[in-house]
DNA sequence: TGCAAAATGTGAGGAATCCTCGTATTTGTC
DNA sequence: GACAAATACGAGGATTCCTCACATTTTGCA
């Protein structure tokens, strides 16, 4: 991940092994316990190391969500980006769409831990802005792609879509693991036919 | 506010203005310094009481948050219900949606402290269900005006459309807010017309 | 190899914060 | 005024984040 949430560079191998442990420990924790239960106590204890030590790879607590949060966000970003890659013409963009909002949700529903890393983000006040940022690279990726399939359309119009489509289709699947499971595919698919409407009409 | 969250009911005037006077400074606690910054400490200094006089009123610092969260509910829910109410007929709809989710931007740029309290609700693991909640009571309101003007639609569609496009709206307008101004409005406008063709069309 | 310097590891404890609980004060009733 | 009940108080217990002075290991070099 970035350099500048690490206090120390990880130059060695088992330095890069300690924090891929240390997250791994930190995913497991709040998968077992929830978002509210990571104590740097404990994730020191899990990956046999002391709370010092831990405080080397990380300079505080939000700096271990943070890197969490930013795994899970290459995870999204590569499924985004693969997705939007088979997009060649505006008929394509329904179907691919559709595809790739079913690939992402899957992604949600088979690791729930996703989720409560996103709450833990949120309760990070220095974190909350990630979750905008993450809307604005993503509705990147989608508006360079309208844009080159609509070269006439207004590039601040699509800017506009592309954000809130993408940042809308966050929150969708939050809440789509939120509820019980038919209930929340019926969003999903809501949002589908609601997100491809606005992307496919001028 | 609802009463169990109250540790003492607030039987005499006194008390409920005290309560007041509490909810009243945490505002203006989280609007001056932000929501991280809200310590149980300082809101009962500024309320002129101790420490354990605030613990007298509410349990925990939860309570305190959930309490301004349900004042900010309250508002919004009678903002849509004022604004379904107006709604007669489908040809009504689009106009009358359109006017709701103008008044509800107006009233989130004009209190940005709206924002930060539900930072503070997100900030607290206990509170986090209020969001989807907040979003189920919405959505029925809308749900129950839809039903009635498209008898022939199936309910469980209508159930999941006004679901989702109520807790979109609430992400939409937190995002809107969170962004510089004009950039907000072109969000909210997208939001809208993305929204009304949603519950326009079959 | 042997040794000094640099890098890394350690955990007691400082600091901040939430909340409790025993005591003090005020209010209400006769 | 005297008693009881309600309310107010704030020192301090408990939890948690993080620091820092010191211990240990690794590295570089003769």
């Amino acid at each position: 991940m970035n350099d500048t949430q690490m206090r120390r560079a990880p130059s060695q191998k088992r330095s890069r092994e300690r924090v891929d442990a240390i997250l791994t420990n930190a995913t497991q924790i709040i998968a077992e316990t929830g978002s509210d239960a990571l104590r740097m106590s404990e994730l020191a204890q899990r990956t046999g190391i002391s709370i010092g030590s831990l405080y080397q790879y990380f300079p505080d607590k939000s700096a271990v969500v943070r890197a969490l949060a930013e795994r899970c966000n290459e995870d999204s970003r590569a499924c985004i980006a693969e997705g939007l890659a088979t997009v060649t013409s505006m008929d394509d963009l329904a179907t691919a769409f559709a595809a790739l909002i079913d690939t992402y949700y899957a992604i949600f529903l088979g690791e729930p831990v996703i989720r409560d890393i996103w709450s833990a983000v949120q309760a990070d006040g220095a974190l909350r802005v990630m979750e905008v940022e993450e809307s604005r690279r993503n509705g990147a990726l989608l508006a360079d792609r309208l844009k080159a399939l609509q070269p006439a359309g207004d590039p601040q119009k699509i800017d506009a879509t592309a954000l809130l489509v993408m940042h809308l289709g966050e929150a969708t699947m939050r809440l789509a693991v939120s509820v019980a499971r038919p209930e929340g595919d019926a969003l999903v698919e809501a949002y589908k036919r609601m997100a491809i409407r606005q992307l496919t009409t001028p």
